[in-house]
DNA sequence: TCTCAAACGGGTATAAATAACCATTGAATA
DNA sequence: TATTCAATGGTTATTTATACCCGTTTGAGA
């Protein structure tokens, strides 16, 4: 620790690599800040920084991180596991949405600031030097869903797809392109019977009432391209 | 026009502050580009372009802007209204997306080149300069989309919503919300048939197969909270 | 070995959605 | 005024979806 000034330093998680560069970029603009880890997903993040020299102070994760393949990693998991592993980080939440449940359950799972990416680049800045400074960003948003949300039972954004086997996933896939059970089973060379009881097992663990909940579902849980 | 090199003029359209400001940030680091004009959304862009000085040499236009109220202005419309209003302006699409549809139907209406947001800034740059000089930027994954998608009929992604009525929009949001038609008749007072009739001219009007594409099209169209 | 869950197949119902048609009202408009 | 169209309500059938029930096989893990 030397007596000069330190420069912050700060770990982007962000899918979309342009978006990813230009907050980078904007951040490079402050000479206190210093940009030393970058993904764009989050499975490798833990790992990644168990390895590393040094660990960021503040780390900007999107929320909506992408599902590579079966296994989606959500920017909520992520916030979950560095809050475990890494419990001295500091975790700015970045997402396209301003949902009062969304912004609830980030902050009680462990989130120490939340912003939405239409914010002003000065914004970010503030909440970084004060999340690393006070230990907690909070502006008027914030600070109103978590009052409105108080007592309620946050309830997670991206519930473990985990839940869903890859067969279900297939089948939602395909229910959420608009085939019918019976096309279903003959694309998956499997019995219309058990299509349908995949469907029904879906609906079960997805508590949807039927396709419409099902197709919300999968968008929600980016699931499916739309 | 002078003798020495001039800059390429670019303007952006982009929703999201963050983004938009990280990508003029990027573009500033080459020294031949100049961002000139920016907007939050497509509204008013021809509107002030009309009264600016200048016009931007280069036009980056997000494909999903956001729906400001009732009348969505899709970047797709303001790639139809560029192409009307200001025909020398070179149209280069970011979208989230890479699909194909989108990519061709981009590109028969006008665009000039399509980039999806997890580019390269280098490819940015390099579209920017190609766009300019050649007057389109067809890489790999567009000419792909486009060869592919020859002859057949390209449909908008955003169809203009006002094709359907205000009581068409109701029900198709009760029924992204998993409501029945009974139920969503009772909830509106009136009878199950009026909303099955006003359920088929949903179906015919997005040209959906079922409610998994009713909801789809909601939630493309941004019709629907999610 | 035993257990459990996943994937598979089937039967029998009912509920719901979808596809055809048809007709009336009222408001807007050419 | 005549026309158009959204919104309403209707009939009749068929197709799908959904909800119960029943089972087998297989592989992973305790």
């Amino acid at each position: 620790m030397s007596v000069m000034k330190e420069k912050i330093t700060i770990g982007l998680v962000e899918d979309q690599l342009l978006f990813r560069n230009g907050i980078h970029a904007i951040l490079s603009g402050w000479e206190d800040l210093e940009v030393i880890y970058e993904s764009g997903d989050g499975y490798s993040v833990i790992e990644s920084l168990e390895k590393a020299e040094q660990i960021p102070d503040v780390m900007l994760v999107d929320l909506s991180l992408p599902s590579n393949g079966d296994k989606p990693y959500s920017g909520e998991q992520l916030t979950i596991d560095l809050a475990e592993y890494f419990p001295t980080v500091k975790v700015l939440i970045l997402s396209a949405h301003q949902d009062e449940k969304f912004i609830a359950r980030l902050i009680e799972i462990g989130a120490h600031g939340y912003l939405v990416k239409d914010s002003d680049p000065v914004e970010v800045y503030q909440a970084i030097t004060t999340v690393y400074e006070k230990g907690a960003y909070i502006n008027q948003m914030t600070l109103m869903a978590i009052q409105r949300n108080i007592g309620k039972r946050t309830q997670s954004i991206l519930q473990p797809t985990s839940d869903l086997t890859s067969r279900e996933l297939e089948v939602l896939g395909l229910v959420c392109q608009q085939y019918t059970a019976e096309e279903i089973g003959e694309k998956l060379f499997i019995s219309v019977k058990t299509v349908n009881g995949h469907r029904a097992n879906l609906l079960l663990k997805t508590g949807s009432r039927n396709v419409a909940g099902l197709v919300m579902y999968a968008i929600r849980n980016e699931l499916v391209k739309f």
